[in-house]
Order: C-alpha cells, then structure tokens, then sequence
DNA sequence: TGCCTGGGGGATAAAATTATCACCTGCTGA
DNA sequence: TCAGCAGGTGATAATTTTATCCCCCAGGCA
C-alpha cells in the first residue's frame, strides 16, 4: 500500500500542473488563453500535461464544435478539492519569497499579477 | 518573477522529500530508522534529498559526536509550516484513494500504520 | 495564393531525477 | 579477526520528464 501522499504527488507531478490548475481555477481554460498566461510552456508540453489531468479525472476537457473552434477545460470536482491544497502551496511560498529566493539557485516560471484575460498565472 | 506555487514545488521537489519530512514529523529523525521507515529508498538518494532540504533551510542535522554515533534531523520553523500542507496532500490522497487508483498505474512508495520506531511510513 | 489563429500530434533530443554499486570511517560483539 | 551497524560518498547507469522541431487540419482575410 502507498500513503496518500502517493496519489497526491502522483496527480501533481509535472512541471505546470499546479500552474495550470490554477489558470483553470481563475477561468483561463482555453488552450490558447493559458499559453499566454504561462509563458514559458510550450503547446506540446501543456497537451501533454492536460491529458494527464484529464485521464487522472482532475479537468474535463470541452470541445465546442463550432467556429473558430473552441476548447474550454474545467476542473471536476476532485480537481476543485485540490483547489486549497495549491493555495496553500501558493501562499507559503509567497510568505517565504524572500527567504526562498536565496537559497534557491535555478530561475523558474512566471508569476501571476491579475489583469484581463491576458495576465500571466504561473 | 515566479508565483509562490514555484518555490514551494522546488522544496517538495524529489520523490521522498515529502515522506521525509513526515517521518521526521512524526519523529523518525535518525537516518537508519528512516531507511527502516521508507522501505524503497536508498541511502545514497536519501542523502541527497536530505541534504537538500537542509540547504534550503527546511530541516537541520545535529551530529552527536558520541559512541555509537547518532545523527538526527528536525525539522526548522518553516520546514515545520509545510506540515499543514503536507498533511492536506496526504488527507487528499487518501480521501480519493479508492478512486486513484484506478486511474493511476505505476507502483510506487510505501505507506505508514503506524506502530513503534520501526512503523513504515511513506 | 500566402499567412495568421486555434487546436493538436509524432519523433527525437536534451535535461533532470533516481537508482546502483562499490568502497570508506569507527566501534561493538562473537 | 570477521561480521554487523551507524553514517556517508563518488562514479556511473537507468529512467523519467521536458523541450524542440516540424507537420496536420480548418477557416478567415487581404
């Protein structure tokens, strides 16, 4: 048997999950809209990443058969009660930045900052 | 600049860190019980994860220069702020265990039970 | 036509993370 | 003296993750 902690890392485990998540939560779920808002990802990546969401039941994925065509992912519920855990992990290391920042050496993702539907997330 | 999400992900970044932090937690602090407690892992890598929480000032090791020798790991003040997080992971994976695992494949870490020093923990 | 946007994928390379293995220091007990 | 426990490391492999590249489809527009 594995602990939770398992399963937890296991869903979480990729580099833009967490950003993503948290693009979906404040409704940036287009493909394009959460390209913009994380800059350094690239579409393959961010394909790749969201299918794993899906397949482990964490975001549904919408296509609107329509035109232009558009594809809008959500959270499902399970996705929404991880919600608070990313939170938490967002706040902590905003309380920590300044600390963290000097014994972090790596440079890494983008930041949020609101704005339009433009702004950047992680 | 990065969101928060950034560095908290680069703290609990490494496959046993988050199990480690909870077995110290929960006061497995001695390396040899923690090899004994986290049946997969090895001593090379815990090592390393170790080292590398203790270089980003969220655990401490404390050499005792006695026979036989003793080494213990605490957890700092902010090592100690990641707990909530880590416990909300781990309550997370198990509420939704059942579920999980159907979706996810892999095999992976061990799991607690409590018991004595010797309790297996993640 | 040529080029842009929106959505997506296969193949492959590069990087990062983990695991293996062998070997080292000290002390204790048989 | 040999074995075992406690703590630990360098070098090197194996694996897993990410990133790069290039190509595909469809429609709008100029």
């Amino acid at each position: 048997m594995e602990c939770g902690l398992h399963f937890t890392k296991e869903v979480l485990n990729g580099k833009w999950k967490a950003g993503l998540l948290k693009a979906i939560s404040i409704d940036i779920k287009r493909p394009s809209d959460m390209l913009r808002a994380i800059p350094d990802i690239t579409k393959r990546v961010m394909n790749v990443q969201l299918r794993e969401l899906e397949q482990h039941g964490i975001v549904t994925k919408k296509i609107y058969h329509q035109l232009p065509l558009k594809v809008e992912y959500s959270l499902t519920e399970l996705g929404a009660s991880l919600l608070p855990i990313i939170n938490a992990m967002n706040q902590w290391g905003e309380n920590n930045r300044a600390y963290l920042q000097t014994v972090i050496a790596k440079d890494a993702p983008v930041l949020p900052e609101l704005d339009e539907k433009r702004r950047k997330v992680c």
